[in-house]
DNA sequence: TCTGGGGTCCTAGGACCC
DNA sequence: TCTGGGGTCCTAGGACCC
């Protein structure tokens, strides 16, 4: 914990959400809900007029069309979403040098090396301030909220006390006052397995929390968790804000509409999977040596199994050879919903090919996978109609693609349907770029 | 037909080495 | 021939985060 207030907090606002109602005017102060559109999907982002239907992130799809069925269901545009999170981190990056992002939406600003004249609560709170208007500017009306206090964990606290399109500055001194009264759960790491154990502990709030022994909370929670929560009941937390995290593992995975029992599938699966793993790693000059699959049976028993090779790889088809054999060795009998691949162990650098054997070249991967649709319409996906102009697709099925056409520049214009094979219509940013 | 996808970190047991 | 401890690597599973 410093003296000052000078960690800083970001978290932008609902922001998948946010950015679509940015894009398509007309759902703008309608209920906007991000993910959940597949058969067994989940909600990413409700927008906060959603949120007033009870709707939240990581409740199912079908969950959330119970409760607010009249919402906006779009399957997410993650170019767009990575293309405005640059901004604001370009932003952040311009107040200070030290920004540690922690997701597209969420960032830590280190306020000491930011050049301020002090680091005053109301110079801070100055700052803040004008950071917030600043990301509302470049992201084209997007809100932020902020948190700014002497640590990283309380300046993650006070980012949530005031959402949306807020801020909170914890003054230096006043960390215990704040934080007594609050719930276990709102400190980052207590999830709802170490909340109910705290509960049977009898120990529900910060203040209840705070009185328990160092030994006892470690022989309840294990050495980590136990001294680490016995430190952030105490408000004590030293972690830097850090500008560079190093990648511990790279990995792809599916959930499917429907059980897997086909083992040949399986393993066309995976190896697609792999081929993907392995291309990400190339392209970001990676490289490993440990291949984890991971199984979600039907009943939702997830099984994993991995292998460490004797030197690294970013090879597809050396990923996928050993993700098939791993597969080999469970029973998958009652079906699978869903399979992953990934590789962890990473070195930056590829062992060189000692042997001069191409890699890629194999022939016993080839397995066929069924044909996926001639086209993939998403609901929320960017088009152009060669005469109607750009648009984004409201909904799709049945053969049929329905498009509103709008843009953020323009005003919302008609609702039209087209079958999905109309070769008028184009998908402005393709499917392997999302 | 409850329960995504991309990650991180921790624990615990066994193998193996010194 | 017996006893013991520490360190590291590997594997499987689980909690958690956004």
């Amino acid at each position: 914990m410093r003296a000052t207030a000078s960690v800083l907090h970001v978290d932008l606002d609902a922001f998948f959400a946010a950015v679509e109602q940015r894009d398509k005017p007309s759902l703008r102060g309608k209920p906007v809900i991000v993910g959940g559109t597949g058969g067994r999907g989940v909600v990413a982002t409700a927008s906060y007029e959603a949120r007033r239907y009870g709707v939240g992130s990581a409740m199912s799809g079908r969950e959330a069309r119970a409760r607010c069925p009249h919402a906006a269901f779009l399957s997410g545009r993650f170019h767009a979403y990575r293309e405005t999170s640059g901004r604001v981190m370009q932003v952040l990056r311009e107040l200070s040098p030290l920004v540690e992002p922690l997701s597209l939406d969420e960032a830590f600003v280190d306020l000491a090396t930011a050049g301020l004249p002090d680091l005053e609560v109301a110079t801070v709170t100055e700052a803040g301030a004008r950071l917030r208007a600043r990301i509302h500017e470049v992201t084209g009306g997007l809100t932020a909220t902020v948190g700014i206090a002497s640590s990283k964990f309380l300046a993650k606290v006070a980012s949530e006390l005031d959402k949306p399109d807020g801020m909170t500055v914890v003054p230096p001194g006043t960390e215990l006052d704040l934080l007594r009264p609050m719930k276990v759960s709102v400190i980052p790491g207590v999830g709802p397995a170490t909340a109910e154990r705290l509960r049977r502990a009898g120990i529900h709030t910060i203040a209840e929390l705070e009185r328990v022994e160092e030994d006892e909370l470690v022989g309840l929670l294990g050495k980590a968790q136990g001294h680490g929560l016995w430190q952030l009941a105490r408000a004590r937390d030293d972690r830097p804000v850090l500008a560079e995290r190093e990648t511990k593992s790279i990995s792809s995975e599916g959930t499917y509409d429907s059980d897997l029992t086909d083992r040949r599938l399986m393993e066309g699966l995976l190896t697609r999977q792999a081929r993907e793993v392995g291309a990400r790693m190339r392209k970001n000059g990676h490289s490993g040596r440990t291949v984890t699959i991971k199984v979600r049976l039907h009943d939702f028993t997830t099984l994993s199994r991995s292998s460490t090779l004797s030197s690294p790889t970013d090879d597809g088809a050396t990923i996928a050879r050993v993700a098939r054999t791993l597969l080999g060795d469970l029973d998958t009998t009652g079906g699978v919903r869903l399979l992953g691949v990934g590789v962890s162990g990473l070195a930056d650098w590829v062992q060189e090919d000692l042997f001069g054997d191409a890699p890629g070249e194999e022939e016993d991967d080839e397995v066929v996978l069924p044909e996926p649709p001639r086209r993939a319409w998403p609901p929320g996906a960017d088009v152009v109609h060669d005469e109607m102009g750009a648009g984004w697709v409201w909904g799709s099925g049945s053969g049929v693609v329905t498009v509103r056409f709008e843009t953020a520049h323009t005003p919302p214009g008609p609702v039209r349907s087209f079958r999905m094979d109309d070769p008028a219509l184009h998908r402005v940013v393709p499917p392997s770029e999302d």
